[in-house]
DNA sequence: TGTATCCCTGCATAATGATGTGGTTTTAAA
DNA sequence: TTTAAAACCACATCATTATGCAGGGATACA
């Protein structure tokens, strides 16, 4: 069964990245193939090209992680990446996650706990500390509307529909509603998420997690 | 250091709850302070109001697990919910975490995990297997375009500029360009998402990670 | 039996948006 | 040095949208 998991490693730090290495070359299962210390050097590696699982700091010198992966998705190659890194601030968990990444860890996570999740991430599994879970799960969660201002099943139905596109007149058929009737469902929806335009409301709908694309 | 985290179980599965509820009260720092066959049930108990942390299936009979994290939710209660069910479709999860869970697990998960995962949540964590973390990752990753149809920096910045409402006037002023300027840049960027409208456009922009709020 | 909330219709008008056609300049790759 | 692509400006025209005002019917709750 399992095949050896190809690692690459990129990471500035040479006492962070050697210790890596050699931690995780004792697993029977994986073996580090490469270990860079800049994006420039890994991209240039052919070994680089062959990795399962790539540990990739953001802070690096240059291209930075996040650019990293994104580069790296782009051209289409299969490794998945593990960002590794000091920072947990919000944007850069984002960042790093829209960019492509799969996992988030940081780097005071032990050596035993990254090897647990370069095999998750090995088996389509997504690494991460509770925390930074969290956090991702949050912007999950709806954003309440102050109760005065919740939408009712009209309004959802309309706000849905202004996300697609239609125009009034089409959006009336759809919903056996005169452009009258719409538009007076659509006065309604502004007024609660106070916004005056339609890119507005979609946006707001959406960024609350109200509709659904 | 660590009160008792007291505990609420809304499973319809008697075998089931009263597994959970006979292994977990063993902990030493967990306490099942009630435990309901339906989320009707748990509503009407004072006991339910006190929870810290609340396990509930999704396939409850009447009320369902997912609209009874909302109404919780609703309501204001402070108790963090994470759903064990057997299901582990995409809707389920996603829709079980829009309803205000901060966790998900299978109810093929061990009482070990289970306890586990208690503590997680109970910490501001959020517990789940790898692979449904998997599944919330990959909607933050940016779908790709066709490589000719990626949106250029300016048409990024001006993508942007649309979800917020501002009219072209307004768009020019901001990003010092004129409206012909604006109008130009949103041409492209309808043909290149295949949209014909300012909504469709946002719409798309944002669920396609492409821009944020 | 009020009061509230939702749902719906109609009309009017000024502002904004979508789309076509025809240009120039700068920048970066081939 | 050609070529391509991005970034920009302008004018024209019709469609759509935002917003004001003024109503009616249904249902539900106190």
């Amino acid at each position: 069964m399992g095949k050896i998991i190809r690692i690459g490693i990129v990471e500035d730090n040479p006492y962070m990245r050697e210790g890596w290495e050699a931690f995780l070359d004792i697993e029977d299962d994986m073996c580090v193939v490469g270990s860079f210390e800049s994006f420039e050097d890994a991209w240039d590696s052919k070994k680089f090209q062959t990795c399962d699982i790539i540990i990739m700091d953001i802070d690096l010198p240059g291209i930075t992680g996040i650019e990293g992966v994104q580069k790296l998705k782009k051209e289409g190659l299969k490794a998945e990446v593990i960002m590794a890194t000091i920072f947990d601030d919000d944007e850069n968990i984002f960042n790093a996650l829209k960019a492509g990444a799969v996992g988030y860890l940081l780097k005071k996570t032990s050596p035993e706990d990254l090897v647990i999740a370069i095999r998750q991430a090995n088996e389509g599994g997504s690494p991460m500390t509770p925390n930074i879970a969290r956090k991702i799960i949050q912007t999950f969660h709806i954003k309440a509307l102050p109760k005065e201002d919740a939408l009712t099943g009209r309004e959802l139905e309309i706000l849905q529909e202004l996300a697609t596109g239609r125009s009034y007149a089409e959006i009336g058929k759809k919903v056996f509603l005169s452009v009258d009737g719409v538009r007076h469902h659509i006065r309604s929806i502004y007024k609660k998420l106070q916004v005056h335009s339609r890119s507005e409301a979609v946006s707001k709908g959406l960024s609350r997690n109200l509709i659904a694309v």
